[in-house]
DNA sequence: GTTGAGCGTT
């Protein structure tokens, strides 16, 4: 609703001012056609951006980090990207490596949807996976999300 | 090639 209002009041002024910076044009077309093209155009463009703009706030806020430890060694991201995705959405994984070796330290962290997030942690939590229990919980904030 | 509590990156 928000997002409509801005968009027709944005295409708006957007129309108002391109009749007055070109008035040219209003001279080969006739000044409503002008008026309604670049109105439609404008709304459409800000339409677009504020969607573009809203996918990526959704995602961003609609996401939690959780925690996993106590993985195995041998388990790769794929595996555990599967094993997550088997409880909700998952966006993304990353698994922590050795600075220098790059060798996997044995716990990683899981973006996944906020819905479906607790039902992962509840799942998974204490779960045997490759012969380990997982410990998952909700990540630490290092990065303020909010 | 090994190990085993833990909260990381641009």
């Amino acid at each position: 609703m928000r997002r409509t209002l801005t968009a027709v009041g944005t295409a708006l002024v957007l129309a108002i001012v391109a009749k007055i910076t070109f008035p040219a044009i209003s001279a080969y077309l006739a000044p409503d056609w002008t008026t309604a093209i670049i109105a439609l155009v404008a709304a459409l463009i800000t339409a677009f951006v504020a969607n573009v703009r809203s996918n990526q706030t959704t995602a961003e806020q609609g996401m939690r980090t959780l925690y996993v430890g106590n993985l195995p060694y041998r388990a790769n991201e794929a595996a555990v990207r599967n094993l997550f995705a088997q409880h909700g959405k998952v966006f993304s994984v990353r698994l922590m490596k050795d600075r220098q070796t790059g060798k996997r330290r044995g716990f990683g962290f899981v973006e996944m949807a906020e819905g479906d997030a607790d039902a992962a942690i509840k799942a998974l939590n204490d779960a045997d996976f490759q012969q380990r229990n997982l410990k998952v919980r909700e990540a630490k904030n290092k990065t303020e999300q909010e």
